[in-house]
RNA sequence: GGGAGCUUAGCUCAGCUGGUUUAGAGCAUCUGCCUUACAAGCAGAGGGUCAUAGGUUCGAAUCCUAUAGCUCCCACCA
């Protein structure tokens, strides 16, 4: 068989792929295995592949394949999220260029046109899983508008409301002017903005003849100072601080709002900062969480004076129609030509956006549903503070506490078309039932009317739907059972849900810590008695070179599929692994990646070499062979103990890099060097069999990373039955290895090293022979290992007799030297020599001082003082020997 | 404004309960090699006052305090 020098992956991974879909390699049925679960974090239904994806899914990948070759029912559920907002957004983005208006559409019509959407977009996504390589259930995919899934929404929701857990309210709201819609608290983003200040008199209406204040003279206006001048026309009152000196003077009185001349009460509340601005502070409660507030408090009128669009309405009296911050720039004017302009002053603060739409919030108050969440926070609380769920890295503990101790009413309710509408229908008279569904709703609206002749056309259905985390929330539970909760009358409980719930490991993003994690933890205790999975692995976020958060607005994010069909699927699998430890940010480099796809291509080579061996059992195994095979396979020992230990910190990366050097630097460039046959010669047996196992133990450890090129070669290795595959083989096993005899190797190395320093600095070629002198301490059995990789003639015990021309290096306290003959440069030697005397002198004085203090012989354990003594007797014995090599070259 | 975290080689990071020959890895760099598995390679080498200043200790990259710089999260100062 001819194999090409470069490893070729876009030939290969598709056939794998395709070879383990045949045989249904990932799919998993309840068996008397333990089950290892992982449920994917489902995409945007619409959306495409992006970095994060890459980084989060090969992690899943790696952890879901480990665990399958560990002998458990490894089971990872794919699926997709509706996500209201996002597709929504799209399709109405995608209609406004047809020209079609959303308001101009039906509810079925728009609706239509969504899930042609989705049928032409949804899913793009998981076959770019599947070029990564991604070992997902394909069988058990999901989506959270599914019939089944769908109906298991609607079921929690009428489980809660029945629980006293979800009421409807008006409340101030972040309200998003563009997708038309209220948002959760979560999903606006903060951002600073350079703003103005804007300081505004409002005229204070006198009695007649107005007493001029002590010491003062008659003060007409008040100053306001505000950043949203716009919003003046829906003022209902001016506040003070009751303590406020300076503004003593306005109490009990009243001021005209600019412009529209409506009188509105001073009011005082210790919430107004005297320091602030004026410490005058004009209360809008419609359009302002804190001063909605203070409204209540002080029973103030509320005006909301803007369309949902973000245009003012009629309440305004004054710019009605015209847009928000068109309205600021114009009143601005307005105010000064009328003198109540007093300055404007540039002002540092933050301001709300839209994390969907990137538009400003708008406040804004407005009936919408709410989930209680104090009794749901408890225990989803109490399991990540007890450890009984572990968030990897720990420090998220912290923030999560923060969060859940702060929690307020989730506010579920979104003036979207596109996701699962709220199951309450209105009676005619203005009240509303909750139920399952219309035909349910209609017997309970019959019941409260006490009016049998009610129709289901006398109801109607609330227009909202539910945020899109009211639904993917239950992801861990309804994928395996749609039918949580239940109605409390089933008979057999879903054996999927019992056997693969919960899950093992969940591998998010920390920005979705609260949106999703902490409440799949509630919905887990809240439906399926016990927490939805034992570790969460959150992951970084994935950064270009610069630091920036890989985004599609900055365009710095490269496209996935180029990255694979330029690097291999397994290329950018081990670049995205190579510098992503739990909780890191990833500054992402296809530097990365080609360091992959260089692997493979080292691993491919290896094959190569390898299978072109001819074996011959007659012939008898060379003892460098022999001592390489005992040396390799402690290597192996350590390194599978060492990466076992990683995976349970899961510490991926590390374990990465211990299975990339093993195979690299270990089997590579000293295990095959060391037992390649001379050009054109056969391999003993023994051997030949010993590297192929060893071979096979690596593609093992290789395969949750590289799963495809270890697929490849291991299918090559010998001669395999039809459905038999790697991804299904056992994990090599250790839990013990000889330290001797790797320290002894690793002299070994040491001294070839330095053999061969010894040619490049004296330009001697490796083809010429050497020999070497051993004196003191090493492992003998090791010299025929030794005399062929450095290319030696001989080694002999002790010193070279009386000879003036030799090199010499220490490893240890051992002495190797190296005859040269005319070609040694006595005095470059001397240098080096002396160079080595100071730096041991200075070493042993370090030492010596040390061992002089009396208070360490004291306080020092004595493992510690004796180790001491021993850095002190080895740093003197080779003082001694660098002083007789010094002389030997007078 | 509150909280959390980070700062170790040019870059990305290990370094766990203080001691393991005066700090490790990968990449990058430099030098020499087209040696019949691999130049996407081989062999070798260089590179660090562990952010700064104090402190605790026989002993500090590691523990404590302060300072500086960076990052993230939370929060209604108009």
């Amino acid at each position: 068989m001819e194999l090409s020098a470069k490893y070729n992956p876009t030939e290969i991974e598709g056939k794998w792929y395709a070879y383990w879909m045949a045989h249904q390699l990932f799919h998993s049925e309840p068996d008397e295995r333990e089950p290892y679960t992982i449920v994917i974090p489902p995409p945007n239904v619409t959306g495409v592949l992006h970095m994060g994806h890459m980084l989060n899914n090969t992690i899943q990948d790696v952890l879901v394949r480990r665990a399958r070759m560990q002998g458990k029912n490894a089971c990872w559920v794919p699926g997709t999220d509706h996500a209201s907002i996002a597709t929504e957004a799209k399709v109405v983005a995608k209609l406004a260029n047809e020209g079609i208006h959303k308001a101009d559409l039906t509810r079925e019509q728009f609706l239509e046109y969504a899930w042609e959407w989705t049928r032409k977009h949804g899913g793009i996504i998981l076959e770019q899983l599947k070029k990564l390589g991604a070992s997902c259930d394909w069988d058990r995919m999901n989506f959270t508008m599914n019939e089944a899934y769908s109906r298991s929404v609607i079921r929690v929701f009428v489980d809660l409301f029945n629980k006293g857990k979800i009421y409807r309210g008006v409340r101030m709201v972040n309200w998003d002017p563009k997708a038309l819609t209220a948002v959760s608290d979560e999903e606006v983003i903060h951002k600073e903005e350079l703003g103005r200040l804007y300081y505004i008199r409002y005229k204070i209406k006198q009695p007649q003849n107005p007493p001029a204040p002590e010491g003062g003279t008659p003060c007409d206006y008040c100053v306001v100072a505000t950043t949203r001048p716009e919003t003046i026309m829906g003022d209902t009152a001016v506040a003070i601080h009751p303590h406020d000196p300076k503004n003593a003077h306005l109490r009990g009185k009243t001021v005209i709002v600019p412009l529209i001349n409506r009188e509105v009460p001073i009011i005082e509340d210790e919430y107004i900062d005297i320091e602030f601005g004026t410490g005058c502070l004009k209360v809008t409660p419609a359009h302002d969480a804190n001063d909605y507030l203070l409204g209540e408090k002080h029973r103030l009128e509320v005006i909301d004076i803007f369309n949902n669009d973000g245009t003012l309405n009629e309440k305004a009296q004054i710019y009605v129609g015209q847009e928000r911050f068109a309205v600021r720039e114009q009143i601005v004017k307005d105010l000064e030509a009328v003198g109540l302009l007093e300055k404007v002053e540039s002002y540092l603060h933050k301001v709300g956006f839209s994390e969907r739409t990137d538009v400003a919030i708008e406040p804004k108050l407005s009936m919408q549903w709410f989930v209680k969440m104090g009794e749901l926070a408890e225990p989803a609380l109490a399991a990540v503070m007890d450890d009984e769920v572990l968030l990897y890295p720990a420090k998220f503990k912290n923030t999560y506490r923060h969060w859940m101790t702060t929690i307020k009413d989730w506010c579920i309710s979104r003036q979207l078309w596109w996701g699962h509408r709220i199951p309450a229908w209105y009676l005619p008279d203005g009240r509303f039932v909750v139920a399952e569904d219309s035909a349910e709703a209609l017997k309970l609206a019959k019941a409260m009317t006490k009016n049998k002749s009610l129709a289901i056309t006398d109801l109607q259905q609330d227009n909202d739907c539910l945020d899109t985390w009211f639904s993917s929330w239950l992801w861990p539970i309804a994928v395996f059972d749609p039918d949580v909760p239940g109605s409390g009358e089933e008979v057999d409980p879903n054996i999927d849900l019992q056997y693969y719930y919960p899950t093992s490991d969940l591998v998010t993003a920390p920005e979705i810590l609260f949106f999703w994690v902490a409440r799949m933890l509630m919905a887990g205790y809240e439906w399926a008695g016990g927490y939805p999975f034992k570790n969460v692995y959150l992951t970084g976020i994935v950064r270009d070179h610069l630091g920036r958060k890989m985004s599609k607005q900055l365009g710095n994010s490269p496209d996935p599929i180029a990255l694979m069909d330029q690097y291999g699927a397994d290329g950018v699998r081990m670049g995205m692994l190579l510098t992503s430890p739990a909780g890191n940010d990833l500054p992402f480099d296809e530097a990365l990646c080609e360091q992959g796809r260089n692997f493979c291509n080292k691993i491919w080579n290896a094959f190569r070499l390898v299978n072109g061996w001819q074996a011959d059992d007659t012939k008898e195994q060379p003892a460098h062979s022999a001592k390489a095979g005992e040396w390799f396979k402690h290597l192996l020992r350590k390194t599978v103990i060492e990466m076992n230990d990683d995976f349970d910190k899961y510490r991926l990366s590390e374990a990465l890099m211990k299975i990339y050097k093993l195979f690299w630097n270990d089997f590579c460039a000293w295990y095959l060097e060391i037992v390649k046959p001379p050009s054109g010669q056969a391999i003993d047996g023994t051997t030949h069999a010993t590297a192929r196992l060893f071979f096979d133990y690596l593609l093992r450890l290789l395969h949750p990373f590289m799963p495809f090129i270890s697929e490849e070669i291991w299918q090559h290795l010998q001669p395999r039955q039809p459905g038999e595959s790697l991804m299904m083989q056992p994990q090599p096993y250790a839990d013990c290895f000889d330290e001797d005899c790797l320290a002894h190797f690793e002299m070994i190395q040491q001294a070839i090293a330095s053999v061969r320093t010894i040619r490049q600095t004296k330009n001697i070629p490796y083809r010429e022979p050497l020999e070497l002198y051993v004196k003191g301490e090493a492992d003998e059995t090791l010299f025929p290992l030794l005399q062929k990789m450095a290319n030696l003639s001989a080694i002999r015990p002790g010193g070279p007799d009386g000879s003036r021309n030799v090199v010499s290096f220490l490893i240890g306290t051992t002495e190797f030297f190296v005859p040269l003959g005319a070609m040694l440069n006595v005095e470059e030697e001397r240098r080096k020599l002396l160079a080595d005397l100071e730096y041991q002198q200075q070493f042993v004085a370090a030492v010596k001082q040390k061992l002089c203090n009396e208070r360490f012989i004291l306080h020092a354990p004595e493992q510690v003082v004796a180790f001491e003594r021993k850095k002190q007797a080895d740093g003197e014995a080779r003082i001694k020997a660098i002083e007789e090599q010094l002389a030997a070259l007078q």
